[in-house]
DNA sequence: ACAAAATTGTGAAAAATTTATCATCCGCAT
DNA sequence: ATGCGGATGATAAATTTTTCACAATTTTGT
């Protein structure tokens, strides 16, 4: 049966690259909730994982089973033998890596900004950012500083996809005021700044104010100056044991918003993917599967 | 089906008095090892406690289910919500929104995603992928690709701060061949690459494999080709419900490097940033305060 | 670009598990 | 004692689940 002191989802893992595609999907279904799917019907775990019934037979097998039954009995012994500790530990079901480990520590105080930056964020004015964002008729211009270009770069390049008029505007190149002169009343300016919060943004802000462009904000808890001047603030927190900030809060907000406008525009979105995928094609850029 | 916040096992001894005989010789071998004897098929749980069949089927009924396999439904949705911890529990983080607004659906995805990827990598992997990284002797070449060049540029930026020598490549400009041309064994290439995956990432990292040089490879659960050749793969699961994939999860990996190369370098991490600010101090590209 | 090998999925047969039917047993009151 | 009612268990029917054989598709090597 199993080695001593190690469990089948280790084995799983262990295993990970003799498997081919369609079972290494499953593999990573199951110990994507691991134990309990592989505990049900093979059907359903089939179904779960999005591969064919016999693909799961023939992984038990591979793993060395005689079947699936047999699969599940070692799982259920697994869970027994498991079920005299504490079943939360952990080790056990939570990483692999020592909870004292960089990544857990830096994890774990990510997942804590999410929770802090969820419960402050008000849906409403959420929504009325992806409103102004998703609205065709208005210009969209991306703002990013020296550190968060990158993430105005990521929100620019998606929506590029999903509506046309978007641009993207680094404040700390010398040629954003040739931007604002196309700027024009009812435009939208999405501004990612957060500390050190940056004298070019800040300036860009309140030039694109003065024209009543459409102010929406992502800044971290201390909340950029140009707070004062914006439609719409997103606060993120964007603490971390690091001698920087985290941006991965800001991140899923900005992505939250790229889904809810793509949502909105989702009859434009589609035509516009599909010809972006054709001209993939034919550049061969991309290869088609593996 | 169960109340909130009880577990079966706390209904199956909150009922015992309403069972007979047979039945409550069952439960209590039920809750002996519980969950797993439950798990498994009715007649090896009728053997387990020495009742015959038709006893479990009418105590299960008796309980409220529809049937046999009804009550192993809720046993395992019982268990995977145990299993994912308390990390996954809607009301730890579910702030003002209602848990139906995007914001939750999405943040909801990516918290799972994390929670995935922590479980599935494997810590001596990540610190070996860190040492590389942080060798002030190896040239550091950060590689992105149409989506992911945002990562790595990302990654770049700070790596810039702690360590000389690292330079950004886009696999997607016709340029990287000439960096190529530097390139020496022992050099590190740290490749994102997630899908669609692109010929030119794939490419440029057998070019650098056949010149000697280590690959760190930040990719998604499907796992790009360029694993093949990678000292060392990252893997992220990277699914929301969106038409596109999550960045996040790869992010909060990158800075998690961060974090870590950052701890090893200090010393000369310190004294580059001092510089580094010296220099803001001068441009007054920032402001000092607010 | 082609052919060979491997992977994956479809549908039917086989095996198992679950449910239903009914006879038996046990405790209990008359 | 004996007959009654509920509880229990053996067996058969029904359903579900698993396995098998084969075809379609994709990948790999030349």
């Amino acid at each position: 049966m199993a080695d001593a002191n190690q469990t089948i989802a280790d084995r799983i893992q262990e295993r990970l690259d003799d498997l081919t595609r369609a079972e290494r999907q499953l593999a990573l279904s199951i110990l994507g909730n691991y134990p309990a799917s592989g505990l049900g019907p093979l059907a359903a775990l089939a179904k779960g994982a999005n591969v064919s019934v016999p693909t799961v037979a023939r992984m038990v097998q591979k793993l060395g089973y005689k079947g699936y039954p047999d699969f599940q009995a070692d799982l259920r012994d697994e869970l027994g033998a498991m079920a005299k500790g504490p079943i939360a530990k952990h080790e056990t079901w939570a990483g692999a890596a020592p909870s004292e480990h960089v990544l857990n520590r830096f994890t774990e105080a990510v997942i804590d900004n999410i929770r802090n930056t969820m419960a402050h964020i008000d849906p409403d004015e959420f929504d009325e950012a992806c409103a102004l964002v998703a609205d065709p008729d208005r210009h969209v211009h991306v703002v990013g500083g020296r550190i968060t270009h990158t993430l105005a770069e990521y929100l620019f390049m998606h929506l590029q996809v999903i509506r046309p008029n978007v641009t993207h505007v680094q404040s700390t190149s010398n040629t954003w005021p040739h931007y604002l002169l196309n700027a024009k009343a009812g435009d939208v300016f999405v501004i990612f700044d957060v500390r050190r919060y940056e004298n070019n943004t800040l300036k860009l802000a309140e030039l694109a104010f003065a024209r009543g462009a459409k102010i929406v904000l992502f800044t971290d808890q201390w909340r950029s100056p140009v707070h004062r001047m914006a439609n719409v603030t997103l606060t993120s927190q964007i603490i971390v044991p690091s001698a920087w900030d985290s941006a991965t809060t800001i991140m899923l907000l900005a992505e939250s918003m790229i889904s809810a406008v793509q949502t909105q525009n989702w009859e434009d979105t589609k035509d516009r993917m599909q010809e972006l995928e054709g001209i993939f094609d034919k550049t061969r850029l991309f290869r088609k599967f593996t």
